[in-house]
DNA sequence: GTCCTCTCGTTCAACGTTGAACGACACACG
DNA sequence: CGTGTGTCGTTCAACGTTGAACGAGAGGAC
């Protein structure tokens, strides 16, 4: 049987449909009596309204589209966790894209997701940068996450990405290290977010009054876990010898660590290691990790509230972060 | 400017909004040179097809819904991330949903997913039980993941959790093990995949003629990091003194082994370890954990091909799995 | 010349919903 | 007794799209 309509409601109760649509909105004027008759007829057809014709109505889809790099990487899927629980909250229903950091697919998914028309956009970006989204012809709203130089046009909501390296840089410090090795770089691509903690880490030193060694920073392609392997394998191949390891995320932490564990180098009393996200694994790991916690909720929150902020906010929004004191930089007074 | 329709491509070409329509989707007749004209059109104006007319009219939205218990789980995280690449490939987008293993929820969401309606639903359920989907109204195709006895109502895609738990328990037999103890058991609740993988683990020991030791087989409350890490502090307190654990899942697994680690317990020396579902984390935790692969590409696959299957295809469908072996289980040979 | 077929394009209505405009009826006010 | 003012409900049209039905003209067959 074809799903039940206002109209089948309506000729079971004997109104208008219109009414029906009244006490399902709660809008215009119905007795108490009717309405509760009205009720009960929903209830007993199991009405349940058509979204696509209310949208089509009202322009309004109830739903935003969320599109970021990879959903496998743990830090992205705890993000969108956070997304869809507070926007479950807030009755609106999340979809989600993953764009692989393709240029070409983020620009398409800022265009508006496929053929599917959604209320709001939040990308999380990799490969575009400010310039690419300033021809940027449809209309739903968009905001971005994580940080982007020069960028005015959209909102963006992120963490201090300099401010937050900088402090994990300065807590190695803290512990008596002295040659911290970066992990993270990028040569290659717009990644504007290895920059902007590399700015961190260069920031910390200097102000500590303690050369940078460019031998200690480290490129790699990605922030995955095998990208954190290669790396600390050079730095053990290479005799560079560090006493601490700033990685720009927990999966190059934690691949790191990993090598480091099997080539028998104590973390932290040989090396101390801190990352970037707090991802939850870290919390679980031999030893566990160190590392930035930014405060996602927060992020989650405001990236939606952005979305239908009137009028836009265009521009950066940052939210708090905290340092996660864990096993990895227990200094030697420990 | 409001977004451009149909009406407005025609009437720039001078054509009838049905031609504009007809050259859009290639349907009916329209001679080259009027298609090229309004092909020019189309990219001129920058048309895009209205996703809510479009279903109002045609009753598909290109949509299909997922809900899993918790997103921020890296086995649904990356069951999320292999489903959404396999629907983009077939132009098909996912939205996602977090049930948090809540009856309730995973109910509501059985019955269509709030007011935005889908193509299909695919539902992971951890609370709700075979029976509890009987009295479903809702007509919206559905596909169940993971094992659920006795449905055969609805399609449900799983891997032989039983076989595969027995593999895994035969694994640690085959290098050696005789007290294996069970980290997942869940007295509460009608988990099934917790059933299942006992059934598996107590299947592989009665076959080898060991005695199922009930002490071994430990409750949790959830397949959490910190459930397994409760289990193996038992483990220890109880100095129950296994040579191997067989952990229902990964998160399991490494919640214990990070215990185990900081009580200087070596795995797999001391005790060897296996867990199931094959995350990455797995892959690079110390020491590398060997664990129940599935085939997650084909489970997805599959779930996708089900929800669309005319006729429907209803009943188990399994997929396949292999062992992943790693460190956590190298025999003493090595 | 009539009928048929084929090609190409049109008009029409409908999908289910809701804003806008419009009664109708009751009551109060001057 | 007319003129508001407020309450309750209706009708109407439109959102953008597409299936169905309907021409109109060209060409061929009888």
């Amino acid at each position: 049987m074809a799903r039940p309509t206002l109209k089948d409601v309506a000729d079971r109760v004997g109104v208008s449909a219109k009414t029906v649509s009244n006490v399902v909105n709660g809008t215009g004027w119905v007795t108490a009596e009717l309405r509760e008759r009205v009720q009960v007829a929903l209830v007993e057809v199991g009405y349940r309204p058509n979204a696509a014709a209310r949208q089509l109505r009202s322009g309004r889809s109830g739903m935003i589209a969320l599109a970021v790099p990879e959903l496998s990487q743990p830090y992205f899927a705890e993000l969108a966790a956070s997304l869809v629980r507070e926007a479950q909250g807030r009755l609106i229903t999340v979809l989600v894209n993953q764009t692989d950091g393709l240029a070409e697919v983020e620009r398409k998914i800022s265009e508006g997701i496929g053929a599917t028309a959604v209320d709001g956009i939040i990308l999380s970006p990799l490969a575009l940068g400010a310039s690419d989204l300033e021809g940027r012809r449809d209309s739903t709203p968009l905001v971005l996450l994580g940080e982007h130089i020069g960028t005015s046009t959209f909102p963006h909501v992120t963490v201090d990405n300099t401010a937050a390296a900088k402090a994990a840089t300065q807590h190695l410090l803290s512990i008596g290290c002295r040659r911290i090795a970066a992990i993270g770089a990028q040569d290659e691509g717009p990644n504007e977010t290895a920059l902007l903690r590399l700015a961190g880490y260069r920031a910390a030193l200097e102000e500590a009054g303690i050369p940078v060694d460019e031998s200690l920073i480290l490129p790699v392609d990605a922030f995955h876990r095998e990208d954190g392997a290669r790396a600390a394998r050079r730095i053990l191949s290479e005799g560079l010898q560090p006493d601490a390891i700033f990685a720009f995320n927990d999966l190059l932490a934690l691949g790191a660590m990993h090598v480091l564990a099997t080539a028998n180098v104590r973390v932290p009393d040989d090396v101390a290691v801190i990352g970037f996200d707090d991802i939850e694994e870290g919390r679980y790991s031999t030893p566990t990790l160190s590392s930035v916690s930014p405060n996602t909720g927060e992020l989650v929150a405001r990236a939606i509230d952005l979305l239908f902020a009137q009028p836009p906010e265009p521009g950066m929004h940052t939210v708090g972060f905290t340092i996660a004191h864990r096993a990895s930089t227990k200094g030697p007074a420990q």
